[in-house]
RNA sequence: GGGAGUUUAGCUCAGUUGGCUAGAGCAUCUGCCUUACAAGCAGAGGGUCAUAGGUUCGAGUCCUAUAACUCCCACCA
């Protein structure tokens, strides 16, 4: 028996104790059911603090993967933690205040890794007070040595494809990290600006020739100047030589029709590398390279009187040059747009330094019919994929300037330079502690380390692998791919998912996943999205739960459109709350009339018993048309409202026959005891994986013993042969909109609802009704039902007079 | 500039391949202690479905245009 209040801290913990002693959510890859295998995110380590967010969006992994496992599927929901990637880096340098510098990496590396002993429990603790199914018991982390095998492993083979090569070209680079980046770590910020416009001279010309540029600090590395062939006022300098201010360097005039005629002054400098568009046009007409920045963001020797000043102090000092001189001769404010590095902040320079590349660009296509197979859902999310992918300009540059990361297995010879890769069986290597053991192939000995550690998505991009190697232990693998799903956040479409499929092609030629989930942002009242770092979040999630229960907080992120943000508001919460008091209550009901209850179904039941039966048939089909679209606010939604339809109007309706079996009969007790047993088990197996806590706390005390079955969250949903009876479902709500009738005049004549109806006129309706005669009698509390046929339907009640 | 999303009741949002009088919860108002539940129950009011056209027997839903807000990409002369 059910106590009268539901204690949800008890109850809760409880489960989480019995749950995890069981091993109820075990993976078991001998078990020969279909599976369902999840590739999970792993939450990036940046500190002891979790958010909101993080709560959200694995509840719907979550509820997911509850789904699967009811379903029949053998679920892998594994966990990992990302802890390879600055922010874990920084974390733990300013924790235990080591010196960001090469000769500590490892130092650094193993630091990480004990703190994750610190760490893994605090999320481990959240995830399992959310009730999360996910296995926290053998985790991963990506900077750990088994990852890292895994990831220098895929770096050698896709070397030895010729997928991933060295080579000194253009490179984004950030001033600041003092390292290389990949396109997907820019942010492109609007920012305020200078328009300078300067004379050129012109060779054998007394003629001046007006430039508008925004950098002017990279005079010195003007390798040319491109105007408009149908420029009028131009064209004909075509071929003719220009000389750049200041430095008195001559440069070619070249017509190119991409120098817009109205823009600026419809001549633009080409420098290395003001731009990516400077790349382009170094490119098609072989300029030569000249290095006016360096990776420190200090202009060079070239730069002359600019050398060793940082970019910003160069730019205002040239301009100051250039206005003595009288070569300047006017400056527009303007706004354009700046790329930054997302993590610092800091404006973006175009370098040339030796990194490694993963061939991308040759791969866009294959990339982008990836993208069209997998299933996005919401299936918007694809156009995103795709945009971004034909959009692509740069092969990925997967090397990092960085002292904390995995390093690359690879060394150069002192004579020759060849590039010597470490043996996978030697896996994992870090050059800078060990040496090859093989000599190169010019007979030298001697080897220089290479310094640089490996892009984070260069791992992350492997969790297909890395996750399934928890399991399988045969590290680089792809036979179990394609997985079932990918879950993340809109942010990450462009970045993990799209880093994942490629990898997945390169290596495996296969789909990494079936499908993928894109879940929205928790926002606050305003929108925005709940981060640390906004300080936007009234309570920790711990707190949250503690205050709310796991299952009002998971009712919370589970009543969503996939896809769409969503606000943290009280009252959802206060819904959720209400929803778990109710469904105590409703089950408390059903349970003290089991006794008795027939375990098949009688012959004879009573319509308004079959007919909630047949609303059960219904809400099933939604159900699983809802979760196969990875809709699950939407299928909550379903049974929700089946719900309360069964708590309003069929438990009202079966109260009676169930109360007073001597005045209604026996038979439509037991027709009441049976349908009402199989509803509330089917409604909790229904709402368990959204409310796991409470669902299991009923089912476990009432229904377990029949089957001898551990949990509801092992069990499956109910079968149910019946199709959905469509004419028995209107009957159902002809009658509940009687019922409706009667208790709307009760209450507009300000009675109490057991107020005796002396008589009730049902004009209209079919004969039909006449089976339900003795369930609306009772639950209107009615004397006598006058029937009289009618061309319209309606409703005549006259109330007992005192 | 390119792409995507959003716009439905005071608020937060559902509304599937076009189909009965556009739904839910909260809020508001009224009534009711009814052998599960007063943190409850019953009922009522509240909408020009952003705007303007169009297709159709029929449009919240499809088409065209416009507006506002949000996100992604591009935009450094």
């Amino acid at each position: 028996m059910l106590d009268k209040k539901y204690d949800f801290k008890k109850t809760e913990e409880k489960w989480h104790k019995y749950w995890d002693e069981n091993d109820i959510y075990k993976f078991d890859p001998q078990d020969n059911r279909p599976k369902y295998l999840i590739d999970t995110p792993p939450p990036t380590i940046s500190g002891p603090n979790l958010h909101t967010g993080h709560i959200f969006s694995y509840t719907h992994i979550d509820i997911v993967a509850r789904h699967k496992r009811m379903s029949g599927y053998n679920v892998f929901f594994p966990m990992g933690f990302d802890n390879n990637g600055l922010p874990s880096g920084r974390y733990v340098q300013k924790k235990y205040n080591i010196h960001p510098d090469q000769s500590n990496r490892a130092e650094l590396v193993s630091k990480c890794l004990s703190e994750m002993d610190n760490i893994i429990p605090i999320y481990a603790e959240l995830f399992t007070s959310m009730g999360q199914s996910c296995n926290l018991k053998h985790t991963y982390s990506t900077i750990s040595s088994p990852v890292q095998k895994i990831s220098q492993q895929s770096f050698i083979e896709l070397y030895k494809k010729g997928e991933v090569t060295r080579r000194k070209s253009a490179t984004l680079w950030c001033p600041e990290c003092r390292t290389a980046i990949a396109s997907s770590e820019i942010d492109t910020i609007t920012k305020p600006s200078v328009m300078n416009y300067i004379y050129f001279g012109i060779k054998d010309s007394s003629k001046k020739l007006e430039v508008a540029t925004t950098r002017p600090e990279l005079l010195s590395a003007c390798v040319c100047v491109f105007v408009n062939p149908q420029d009028e006022k131009h064209k004909d300098l075509i071929g003719k030589t220009a000389i750049s201010p200041i430095y008195q360097k001559e440069v070619p005039i070249i017509g190119n029709d991409e120098a817009l005629i109205d823009k600026g002054t419809g001549v633009v400098m080409c420098c290395t590398f003001g731009d990516e568009k400077d790349m382009e046009w170094q490119k098609t007409y072989s300029l030569p390279v000249l290095e006016a920045i360096l990776p420190n963001g200090r202009m060079s020797e070239l730069a002359g009187f600019l050398a060793g000043q940082k970019v910003k102090e160069a730019r205002t000092n040239i301009i100051e040059k250039l206005k003595e001189e009288n070569l300047l001769f006017k400056q527009e404010e303007i706004t354009h747009a700046v790329a930054t590095h997302e993590r610092c902040g800091t404006d973006i320079e175009i370098l040339t330094k030796p990194q490694w590349f993963i061939n991308l660009l040759s791969h866009k296509q294959e990339i982008y019919d990836a993208g069209l197979k997998c299933k996005w859902h919401p299936q918007t999310m694809q156009k995103r994929f795709l945009n971004w992918t034909q959009g692509l300009k740069w092969d990925w540059c997967i090397s990092r300037q960085n002292y904390y990361g995995i390093p690359f297995p690879v060394w150069y010879c002192k004579n020759c330079g060849k590039e010597i890769l470490a043996d996978i069986k030697d896996l994992p290597v870090d050059p800078t502690k060990t040496n090859p053991n093989k000599t190169c192939v010019c007979g030298c000995n001697e080897f220089l380390p290479d310094q640089d550690v490996m892009d984070t998505w260069q791992t992350s991009s492997l969790t297909p692998q890395i996750c399934m190697n928890l399991v399988t232990q045969k590290g680089l693998d792809g036979s179990h791919l394609p997985m079932s799903l990918r879950p993340n956040a809109h942010d990450n479409v462009r970045v993990w998912d799209f880093y994942t499929i490629a990898k997945s092609l390169l290596h495996f030629n296969k789909l990494p996943w079936t499908d993928v989930m894109i879940s929205g942002y928790a926002v606050d009242e305003k929108g925005e999205k709940i981060s640390k770092s906004k300080g936007n979040e009234k309570q920790s999630p711990q707190q949250l739960v503690a205050l709310r229960s796991a299952d009002v907080v998971r009712y919370w992120a589970g009543n969503i459109s996939m896809g769409l943000d969503t606000v943290l508001a009280e009252e959802q919460l206060t819904n959720g709350a209400k929803l778990v008091q109710k469904i105590w209550n409703a089950s408390k009901f059903v349970i003290s009339f089991l006794d008795g209850t027939p375990n098949t179904k009688p012959k004879e039941m009573e319509i308004m018993d079959k007919w909630i039966l047949n609303e059960l048939v219904k809400t099933n089909e939604n159900f699983v048309k809802y979760m196969d679209k990875y809709e699950i606010g939407l299928a909550l939604k379903e049974v929700e409202k089946l719900f309360w339809n069964f708590c309003d109007n069929y438990i009202e309706i079966a109260k009676n026959r169930l109360y007073k079996p001597e005045i209604y009969g026996e038979s439509a007790k037991k027709s009441a005891q049976y349908a009402s047993k199989i509803m509330l088990k089917a409604l909790l197996k229904l709402f368990s994986p959204y409310l796991p806590h409470i669902t299991e706390e009923i089912y476990m005390d009432t229904f377990s013993q029949e089957n001898n079955e551990k949990s509801i969250h092992t069990s499956n949903y109910l079968k149910l042969d019946k199709t959905f009876d469509e004419k028995l479902s209107n009957f159902g709500q002809t009658v509940s909109d009687i019922v409706s009738n009667i208790r709307g005049f009760k209450s507009q004549n300000n009675v109490s609802l057991k107020t005796e109806v002396e008589t009730l006129v049902l004009c209209g309706y079919d004969d039909e009704i006449k089976l339900a005669e003795q369930d609306l009698k009772a639950v209107g509390s009615i004397k006598t039902i006058i029937y009289k046929s009618a061309k319209e339907k309606s409703i005549e009640i006259t109330l007992k007079s005192e």
